[in-house]
DNA sequence: TCGAACTTCGAACGACCATTCGGTAGAGTC
DNA sequence: GACTCTACCGAATGGTCGTTCGAAGTTCGA
């Protein structure tokens, strides 16, 4: 049976905190020591609690999983949107999207790590299908911006897919490697992205 | 126990076929699966095996997967040295390691995500030290590469270190979307790739 | 202060799974 | 043709793990 916030409006702020807390501890967590390898008694040890007390905010493991799956995709979704919604220069687009992305990636390096380790997860089930449209379309929207831009400079390679590509690779593999209170702020490192792909054009 | 291959000659290539039959095998149902969602039960389905055979090939399925790991890295880092042995333009040489890079990708599409997916796995452990050796060893020519291009050029951003993390990502990543038989090559990817971090540079 | 709603506990349960091992059939060797 | 080495089988085993659930403790509202 799936769990249910109070009812009561008074208690509702400190059961999301909590719930917040579980989701927070468990992408540590999973990221560090993989989902499967990570048993519900190790997990809610983590966070203080006893292995059933995890199933008072999530109906099961794998829900847990794909909450933190969730609240890495949804948010960043939204704001690329809102971001992207005013009209522009393509290229000043890019270097704003690109930014907000290399921000939100660092700031949810556990939620990042435990979405590309569960990969072969997100990509089967119907469970999954919210995360899987979330990623596509925050794809589509990235690969619409670099098309903006190709179609102005003409400056990227391939039409802009292989671009793309690089893009993707780039962004979400900075996880593996930033370490945040380094040489590099993840605005210079966001920019040095930007500036690679537009290096051909006039700047 | 440790498998051990037949002492008597004539039986020695039937039984390396039949190991790299099982590694290959696993590799890619590991990838599709996950490696802890894969039962030996299924896994060993899939080789045409009974659950127990798989034991005639290897202590466990740890050392499986630790197999295949080694599979992947062991013969890019062997071939890697062999190329930047010579002397030679920096610029060049670059192009050729993420070409035989790429390909090499390409090429082991399984080993490469389980890889990637286990990476919490490989980080941990004794048994894991020549993996992450090896893995080690690669980016430590890659950096090489580019240092060396960005002395004679002075055209990468950062002194290279930022352009050696985007190098990693983009051609670890080619294994999520590469399709053989696509509109690309695995060559016109690893140009693809060089010419943008090379863009600056007079072409 | 009382009762209801909420939160957590933790032992118990059932399912699954990696690994073992005695057995078997066939291939190679003399 | 007998003997040995090799390859594989597959039921049994011991252990682990996710989940359940009744009880106990806590907080809130009246």
């Amino acid at each position: 049976m799936q769990p249910s916030p109070p009812t009561r409006p008074a208690l509702r702020a400190r059961y999301d905190r909590r719930r917040e807390l579980v989701v927070d501890t468990a992408a540590r967590v999973f990221a560090e020591r993989g989902y499967d390898q990570t048993s519900v008694q190790e997990l809610t040890e983590a966070m203080g609690l006893a292995s059933g007390g995890l199933y008072h905010y999530f109906e099961s493991k794998q829900h847990l999983l794909i909450e933190i799956c969730d609240q890495l995709m949804d948010p960043l979704l939204e704001q690329a949107r809102e971001l992207l919604a005013p009209d522009g220069a393509p290229d000043e687009q890019l270097r704003a999207l690109v930014r907000l992305w290399v921000a939100h990636v660092v700031e949810h390096r556990g939620h990042m790590l435990v979405f590309q380790q569960e990969r072969h997860l997100i990509e089967r089930g119907d469970e999954w299908r919210n995360v899987r449209d979330s990623r596509k379309q925050f794809e589509r929207l990235v690969a619409g911006v670099l098309e903006r831009v190709h179609r102005e400079d003409a400056v990227l390679p391939d039409d802009g897919r292989l671009a793309l590509a690089a893009l993707l690779g780039m962004v979400n593999h900075t996880v593996q490697w930033y370490r945040p209170g380094g040489r590099l702020t993840p605005l210079d490192v966001a920019d040095g992205y930007v500036d690679l792909l537009l290096a051909r054009s006039a700047r």
